[in-house]
DNA sequence: CGTAGGAGATGACGAATGTCATCTCGGTGG
DNA sequence: CCACCGAGATGACATTCGTCATCTCCTACG
């Protein structure tokens, strides 16, 4: 029997998906956690041997709780086939990334196949994910432009970086040139739909 | 028993939504649709009592389709609590509105509220979208931030509403003043974040 | 030791943005 | 008929952005 925890924000979705994975012979879920921040605990207490993460969490998204558990064999599931995202969470041993428009015997499979110690990506987040290649943006970059995504302004960044404001206009400058946009917005978009901020 | 129609873009959701309503003794799900623009003809097909329809659909947004269904009772299901969302769906005669984090208890007994004439809006929903009231915006105001929102230059949102640039520039500036916004972006934020783009 | 390279700062400059006051021109209501 | 109002246009102006070339440290590395 595959002892599987499963965290997914809204609960109807984890109902859901519980119930039908309660059809599988061989799945039992054996616990539910509806926050990030919760999983570490929830892992603790119960010892699953899969662990499958939805990437929208509040309190802590998917991935980074990924980082948290090395060992741990995860699965991934998530809304948004955002390249960057399977980037980051084969980083960070997951071994299992599955889109929610799978169907359930795809998500049993992936569960039986990372709990036997395989891998289960995604063919088609696979393939759109090589062909973006990884994030083009440093480290720097890639800040300032998460806090411009929230619309703060470049004196706001500059004083949340601890940078100076033409240092903050050359990073989202390069930003922009480096994602092919023609402005800060245009870049606000492309980033976040490659799953880059 | 009540004939249910299910529509929303990801598979495992759908299937697992209509595995739990399923098991409700007096709901019957009697058809499934991926896409907003499949939801007529299904409807048309099948004539289901009540239609769950997502917001976020391929093809077709539920809000759109809700508004070319006069008459059919509908229900939304959506995963973003958004004010504006819930104020375009009560305009369109749709009598039930749940998040995606509500239980599956609860999304039973709002489909039959809604196929015996009544109403069920989600609590915390409702009030937020009292809270927040309706949309501040002009219809061009609101064309021109979301042409922004999509990474459009002034020139580009001018070309496409057929307006003189100084023209666009001014409702920009006064939606960012609307939304007491600091800049272009956090307008654009607020106002996605409250469903009026 | 010397030096290449990366992170950050600076200054300059043109283009785009945000803000206002003002003007035009079709309605619309009295 | 006329005053009024709202949509849109215009022009002007101060900021803010986006871009570049250049300069300073600091660090890794041969």
């Amino acid at each position: 029997m595959i002892r599987v925890l499963l965290a997914d924000d809204e609960q109807l979705i984890r109902q859901a998906i519980a119930t039908l994975l309660g059809l599988e012979a061989d799945i039992a879920v054996v616990a539910q956690v509806g926050r990030g921040d919760q999983v570490a605990a929830a892992v603790a207490e119960h010892r699953p041997d899969v662990v499958v993460l939805d990437v929208e969490m509040p309190g802590m998204d998917g991935l980074t709780v990924a980082e948290s558990l090395p060992g741990q064999a995860m699965l991934i599931l998530t809304s948004f086939g955002r390249p960057g995202y399977l980037r980051r969470a084969l980083a960070a041993g997951v071994r299992g990334f599955i889109p929610k428009d799978a169907s359930a015997d795809e998500l049993a499979g992936a569960i039986r196949k990372v709990h036997a110690g395989g891998r289960y990506l995604d063919p088609e987040m696979a393939a759109s994910a090589m062909m973006a290649g990884e994030s083009p943006l440093t480290d720097r970059e890639r800040d300032a432009l998460a806090l411009a995504a929230r619309g703060a302004s470049v004196t706001e960044i500059a004083g949340a970086l601890h940078l100076s404001e033409g240092t903050v206009r050359n990073y989202l400058s390069s930003a922009i040139t480096k994602l092919g946009a023609g402005n800060r917005i245009a870049a606000i978009r492309t980033a976040q739909d490659m799953g880059w901020i």
